[in-house]
DNA sequence: TGCGACATGTAATAGGTTACATGATTAT
DNA sequence: ATAATCATGTAACCTATTACATGTCGCA
């Protein structure tokens, strides 16, 4: 269902966009937020065009573009999705995963394999900063922060897992210091 | 594939257990890292079996209770997992999807929704607390760190979320002051 | 005897990825 | 000409959720 609602966002945000060009930004700047293939966004502008929430236009051009836009109920859905509820709990936690895995390791490989998680989110965090330096050069200062919320809640969650992992493989090597026998406090940052 | 190493790892850290207690693992403690339902489970299980990652004696009981046992080659593909690098990269991030969409309602509703999130995340948070205590309880100080350092990473997104929701709803409650004449609910297609 | 917890499965459907298939336009 | 990009679609397959279906055991 929310393919369907990032879809309307989109097209709200930026415009008519044909599905060609809304794939493009899956791939691109929408990237932290969701993501799809084109073989899912075809049928479901199909399926939005049936129920009302965009309408189509031939654009012409190559081997026949078609245009999509949002409709005023279209529109209305998004808001009523926004400001709604959340029915939302799916959980599929890759770092917390790993996480709770990484107990199974003896401590030192442990402390290794959490570096190695350290370092993948140095790595994005320096992508996002180069990806937020782009957007601020090309964005005047008195613009409506568009996807700025989505760009600050990106950085923020990255700098936490390096954080969080970089506490964990100290503790993690803490222990594999002090002895072959587990032992001692529990995690970090636990209050 | 993830699914097969959530359950391997469960079976690892636990001991051997049946399908039945394992769906209720996905649905206690092991809630904030994985879901899974018995549906998904049992199939899961039978595959594993067939590849020689887990073994299976009937343990009696209720309607033919069988219970499962990590091999050491099951061990083997979790810590190879743990150990490896990352193939993942799916987002579908809800909460960010949010906080790109609500600047398509005006201000003062964009703040309320914000702060609506920031309260959701509070409740979340003081769940967590509550889980943590509980936990505390019943662990022995000395006993290894299972499944804490994931706790952790759930106590710190959800901070890390609920501030970001806060200073969010800040951002957009400072624009409505600025320009209290209400824009409609409709964003101009950005230019 | 009837309910709730224990216990296992299948079927239908929804959501998502990879691979297959086609064709026009533009730049080299 | 031929490769890259624009552009749209379908099919096969995997993953995940909801609903259906069955049966045992202990307890009130």
């Amino acid at each position: 269902m929310s393919l369907r609602i990032a879809l309307l966002g989109t097209l709200a945000h930026h415009g008519p966009a044909s599905g060609y060009e809304l794939a493009k930004r899956f791939d691109a700047s929408f990237n932290l937020v969701w993501q799809a293939k084109h073989s899912q966004i075809y049928p479901e502008l199909a399926r939005m065009v049936e129920s009302g929430a965009v309408t189509v236009e031939d654009g012409g051009g190559g081997r026949g573009r078609k245009v999509y836009t949002v409709t005023d109920a279209g529109r209305d859905e998004v808001v009523q999705w926004v400001t709604g509820e959340d029915p939302y709990r799916n959980v599929r936690n890759v770092t917390a995963l790993r996480g709770f895995l990484v107990t199974l390791l003896p401590p030192d490989e442990a402390g290794a394999a959490m570096r190695a998680e350290e370092a993948r989110h140095a790595a994005t965090l320096a992508g996002l900063l180069e990806l937020q330096e782009e957007v601020d050069a090309r964005t005047a200062p008195d613009s409506p922060p568009f996807g700025a919320y989505a760009l600050d809640l990106g950085l923020r969650t990255t700098r936490m897992l390096e954080q969080w992992a970089a506490d964990t493989a100290e503790d993690l090597e803490r222990r594999a210091e002090r002895s072959p026998l587990v032992r001692g406090p529990r995690a970090p940052g636990s209050a």
